[in-house]
RNA sequence: GGGCCGGUAGUCUAGUCUGGUUAGGACGCAGCCUUUACGAGGCUGAGGUCGCAGGUUCAAGUCCUGCCCGGCCCA
């Protein structure tokens, strides 16, 4: 057993066991090995925005953890990890730092641009994961953006197009007039604006007119119809009716529909192609045609009329004063509304038809609930967002993307008869738009000219297979071994994306669930409440805590800041106080290893009531953190830990042995034996629960301590302890003890005196037979832990000052 | 408008699923201690109508109903 220094460097300590734990390759999941059973961890690929932030932390640590739980538990664990690096923040990047638009130069030139920033922001977020200590297996890693991934990505296209589930169609779709592109449900964020309704009138026939309202008066040209609720008594009389639509000076309906809220504005509202979801039902379930007004760009068209070329807001100006002009704008008021905004660039969606291609997502909506009941989640009640999310969906998923730096979709066109020509599998992965299809010719009408499909995948199309390529699939033939994937770790906000798309794509290609369990973790907020954001000047930089307190610390934050799933907020009292847990955890080893140097790890000695005691109070931690790893309940696991180590440990246990490890002369070699024994046990037991949550101290000190006996590479490759049984009636005793030595040190506290205080005359008394004859039997670590030079437990009514929790106990103490 | 989560000391939070010691912990506050591991530390203490109102029960922070407030997600 080596000796331990009186200060320590953390920030060393971790940097080198980050350093020899890659050397050890222990955290390598061995695929040959048939004899363990498996437990993949689906990590998510994060998108490497160059910040490793501390929700990421949150995240990482909960798989960490569990990682490291399951591994000392005998399994062979695959934690894997990937980067998913395509997408518009990256094109956006781009753009920004050479002042560019994507269009002004060849696509394979702006790809090369992108994978530069790409490469550059992965390396920065793989030196943070290691330095928070993740047990990653490193030769698992993987780039989305990579041929050898999309590759996969464009496979698992061809098979379900094949399987008739991936279709092009024209159908409205929510569409970023800035991004230029089509962008999906999930990707639709809601903010609340203030905008203004227009009370714009409607000629009717008879001259009279009725009044609507609406935010969007530029969309008059594409009113299709007017909309009445059938239950609304004042207007029931004009459903069938013409009216006219001012501005476009066409004839349009009258229309029942009960989506329509007579309380909103006048009860009366335009159906226009499109202003919202609400129309696009309208137009489907009236069968109407819609006019589309706005183009790619959010310009009017040819179809605005006088107003086409100007924008939607210069358009808005110019319908008002042409409605003003005409007296046919009645008043305007103030309203708050719910605009859909761009998740990348904030600003507002239009609803527009476009053709593009989907994947039939609405038609596994019964499997998906079927499966997400299936799958345990941590917490349970999460799964709610899932069922909601499936059941909410009224389109179909757009995975077509009007961008380039994604993944290539891997189709032509007969440039003759437009045939579509599918990849096949074997072809990929391939670039349409550079590599020619492998045929000679198209198979309907023979023609030899091809054009590419343009558009490319979601970047979604790519991250939602991860669980069969973590598996091995297609090229590992043992791939259904590791599949479904054990656990699926994400954080709440993106459950309606992450575990959906997951869900949907995996049961659309394998007819089997992508995941077993999925881990939740809430948000991190900053110190004013709310989810801590760069914009909202709430935010801590994750280096900046790592550079003060290293990994160890921050990850007891994470582990036991709240209950899985939860919000936790992030606080630096919080880090502290781990970091002085790690403080008092390492005194403590130095303490026993101090007088553990002459110690035989196979000698046990005389066992007494307060080493029994205490023994069984460790495994009753056991139990309880093992339960609490098993259910993902990683706060509790933290507390236990904390608890038993600083309180049960170090302020009961040690204190009530000191006697004994300093003066064996007076108590005896084997009384010091057995303090020795269940310092060494005890220890290394804390060490081995610690490890999953604190893994570089608990190397550091197995290390120094431990490894030379119990001859582990690494703790962290130890077998984690099964928890032996407690012996319920030594601790009930060795509590009494306890709390009698506990309740006189509170008197020398309150009295001022020193702890070390020497006790003349000590007097107990119970009328409880029974706890008198403990009290007896725990005679010697009373007098040896109070310094006492005299002691007389009687058993009798007696007078004195009262142990809290046992009233029938009662002391006396004469200084 | 719908759904979900939360409301526990000055602040943050555990515990609620599975009702049962004196509601646990951290920060902050107060006091004490240089005690042969730990003074940029340790120990001790004070501080709570568990959002409000009902109900079930021998027993409710925990289960049920209604309401109020906050947050998130979705229409």
């Amino acid at each position: 057993m080596k000796s331990f220094p009186k200060k320590f460097n953390l920030l060393e300590i971790e940097k080198k066991w980050q350093q020899k734990w890659e050397e050890m390759g222990i955290y390598r999941f061995d695929r040959k090995d048939k004899t363990r059973p498996v437990f993949t961890i689906d990590t998510p690929p994060p998108y490497p925005s160059g910040n490793f932030h501390m929700g990421n932390v949150l995240n990482w640590t909960y798989i960490d953890a569990l990682a490291r739980y399951k591994r000392m538990s005998g399994l062979n664990v695959l934690f894997p990890q990937g980067w998913d690096c395509h997408g518009l923040p990256t094109e956006v990047q781009a753009e920004e730092a050479y002042n560019i638009k994507k269009t002004d130069l060849p696509p394979a030139e702006f790809i090369k641009l992108c994978k530069q920033f790409v490469s550059k922001y992965i390396g920065v977020m793989k030196e943070a994961i290691i330095r928070l200590g993740c047990s990653i297996d490193w030769t698992t890693e993987y780039r989305t953006m990579d041929p050898d991934y999309w590759k996969r990505t464009q496979l698992s296209f061809i098979l379900l197009h094949k399987k008739g589930l991936i279709y092009k169609g024209t159908h409205p779709i929510s569409w970023c007039t800035s991004c230029e592109t089509a962008i999906a449900d999930a990707e639709v964020e809601h903010e609340t604006k203030e905008g203004i309704l227009h009370y714009i009138k409607f000629k009717l026939e008879d001259n009279n007119h009725l009044l609507i309202a609406t935010t969007r008066p530029e969309l008059l040209p594409a009113c299709v119809t007017v909309a009445v609720n059938p239950d609304d008594q004042r207007y029931q009389k004009y459903i069938g009716k013409d009216v006219w639509v001012p501005i476009a000076n066409r004839k349009v309906k009258i229309i029942p529909d009960r989506l329509v809220d007579p309380d909103f504005g006048t009860g009366v509202v335009m159906i226009c192609t499109y202003g919202d979801r609400a129309d696009v039902k309208a137009v489907t379930e009236h069968k109407l045609s819609p006019i589309i007004l706005i183009n790619d760009k959010g310009k009017m068209n040819k179809n605005a009329g006088k107003y086409a070329g100007l924008t939607t807001q210069e358009a808005k100006k110019a319908v008002i004063a042409d409605l003003e002009k005409d007296s046919l704008l009645e008043n305007t008021e103030k309203l708050h509304q719910e605009v859909g905004t761009c998740w990348r660039c904030k600003n507002p969606i239009e609803i527009l038809e476009h053709e593009q291609w989907f994947m039939k997502t609405r038609i596994l909506t019964e499997p998906v609930k079927k499966n997400t009941m299936e799958v345990t989640w941590y917490p349970d009640y999460m799964r709610k967002r899932m069922i909601d999310w499936a059941n909410s969906l009224d389109w179909d998923w757009v995975i077509s993307r009007q961008r380039i730096f994604a993944t290539p979709i891997p189709i032509w066109y007969c440039k003759k008869c437009r045939e579509i020509i599918l990849a096949e599998p074997e072809w990929v992965p391939i670039d349409p738009r550079t590599d020619n299809p492998k045929i000679d010719k198209c198979p309907k009408c023979g023609s030899t000219k091809f054009t590419p499909e343009t558009d490319v995948l979601d970047t979604w199309f790519d991250s939602s297979i991860t669980c069969a390529v973590h598996a091995g699939w297609p090229d590992s033939k043992d791939w259904r071994r590791l599949y479904p994937n054990d656990v699926h770790p994400s954080g709440y906000d993106i459950i309606r994306t992450w575990a959906y798309y997951l869900m949907v794509r995996h049961l659309a290609l394998f007819d089997e669930k992508p995941y077993k369990s999925v881990l939740i973790n809430g948000m991190v907020l900053g110190s004013d409440g709310r989810k801590m954001s760069k914009s909202l000047g709430n935010f801590v930089a994750t280096p900046d805590v790592f550079s003060k307190y290293g990994a160890d610390a921050p990850r007891q934050w994470a582990a036991g800041g709240g209950a899985t799933g939860s919000d936790i907020p992030f606080r630096w009292a919080d880090v502290e106080y781990a970091w002085r847990f790690l403080r008092k955890l390492w005194n403590a080893a130095r303490f026993a290893s101090m007088h553990l140097q002459d110690y035989n790890p196979k000698e046990k000695g005389e066992l007494n009531l307060v080493d029994r005691w205490f023994l069984s109070k460790m495994e009753r931690v056991t139990q309880k953190v093992t339960a609490a790893m098993e259910n993902c309940q990683f706060n509790i696991a933290t507390d236990e830990i904390r608890k038993f180590t600083w309180h049960s440990f170090c302020d009961q246990y040690i204190e009530a042995v000191k006697h004994r490890l300093y003066q064996p002369e007076k108590y005896g070699r084997k009384k010091r034996a057995a303090a020795q024994y269940t310092l060494y046990t005890a220890i290394y037991r804390i060490l081995q629960l610690l490890a999953p949550i604190s893994p570089h101290i608990a190397e550091e000190i197995y290390q120094t301590m431990f490894a030379d006996d119990k001859k582990h590479e690494s703790i962290h490759i130890s077998p984690w302890p099964l928890p032996q049984k407690v012996d319920e009636e030594t601790e009930k005793k060795g509590d009494l003890v306890a709390a009698v030595i506990g309740e006189i040190r509170r008197e020398k506290a309150e009295s001022k005196k020193p702890l070390n205080a020497p006790i003349q005359k000590l007097t107990i008394c119970s009328a409880d037979q029974e706890k008198t004859q403990v009290l007896n039997q725990a005679e010697e670590d009373l007098v040896g832990t109070l310094k006492v030079e005299k002691i007389e437990i009687k058993t009798a009514k007696g007078e004195g000052r009262e142990v809290q929790g046992y009233p029938d106990v009662l002391f006396r103490a004469e200084y």
